[in-house]
DNA sequence: CGGAATCCCTTAGGATACTG
DNA sequence: CAGTATCCTAAGGGATTCCG
C-alpha cells in the first residue's frame, strides 16, 4: 500500500475483509526485531533497555528503540520510566501483548505441519 | 536480515529459537498480496489466473504472478497448468495452505481483543 | 544510560512494455 | 491468456555520531 492503493476504505459500508484484518494484525508484528523482543518479554518479564540490548546482541540501538516504541504505540509493550539520574527504563508486555502467545503458537504448529519440499 | 545478520545458524547445535521459527512462519505470509490471494482461495476454491486478476483489481500482473509463484514454491498454493492453445492455468491451495485458516483466525481474534487506544 | 539524528544501501513492490 | 523483462521509487533497516 504505497501509492496506487490510495485508501480504498472511504466508504462507510466498505468494511474490511478478513484478508484486510489479518493484514492489520500482521502489521503489528512486522519489523525485523519485534518477535525477538516479544519472546524475550513473554511470561511477564520486565527488562530494562540495556538488558534487552545484551539479550539481543545483533540488534542496533536504533532498531531496538524503534521497534519498542512502535510496539508501545500499538499497545503491545508497556514502557516504564524511572526518573533517576542515570536513566532507567524498563519494558514489559501489556496484557494484550501477552495474549499474542496462543496465536503465535498456532502459526508455529502450522509451520511445523509442513512436509518440507526442499528444506 | 540483509547483511549484518550473516547467517548465525552455522552451528549444528544452534537450534532456532521460538522467535526464529515464528519469523520463518511469518515469512510465508509476507508480501503485499499473499493474504488477499489466500483468502480468495480458502475453501478449496480453484481459480484461474485471469479470475484472480479480476477478483483483485488493485494487484498488478507482475505482483500477482510473483506472489503466486512464491506461495507455490513454499507449498502453500498448487498450480495447475492446462496445456491448451489459449493457455489456462489454475490455482488452488494445498492442504497445508488450507491449514493456515485456524492460525489466521487466532491472529484475528487477538487483534479484535485489543482495546483500541486510538483506533 | 537511554535515546535522537543523520547518512547510506538494500529491497519490495509499482508501472509499463513485450512474448509464446 | 498467462506470463517475462525492465525501470524506478519508497520504505526498511544498518552504522555512526551526538545529547540530557
Amino acid at each position: 500500500m504505497t501509492r496506487t492503493h490510495e485508501k480504498v476504505g472511504y466508504l462507510p459500508e466498505s468494511k474490511p475483509s478478513a484478508a484486510d484484518r489479518v493484514e492489520q494484525a500482521l502489521k503489528f508484528l512486522e519489523g525485523r526485531w519485534k518477535l525477538v523482543i516479544l519472546f524475550r518479554l513473554f511470561g511477564g518479564k520486565v527488562l530494562r533497555f540495556s538488558e534487552l540490548e545484551k539479550a539481543i546482541p545483533a540488534v542496533s540501538q536504533k532498531m531496538l528503540i524503534q521497534q519498542l516504541r512502535q510496539m508501545e504505540a500499538d499497545g503491545i509493550v508497556r514502557r516504564i520510566v524511572h526518573h533517576q539520574v542515570p536513566p532507567k527504563v524498563e519494558y514489559c508486555l501489556t496484557d494484550w501483548g501477552q495474549a499474542l502467545c496462543p496465536a503465535l503458537d498456532a502459526l508455529l504448529k502450522w509451520a511445523e505441519a509442513r512436509e518440507h519440499p526442499a528444506t
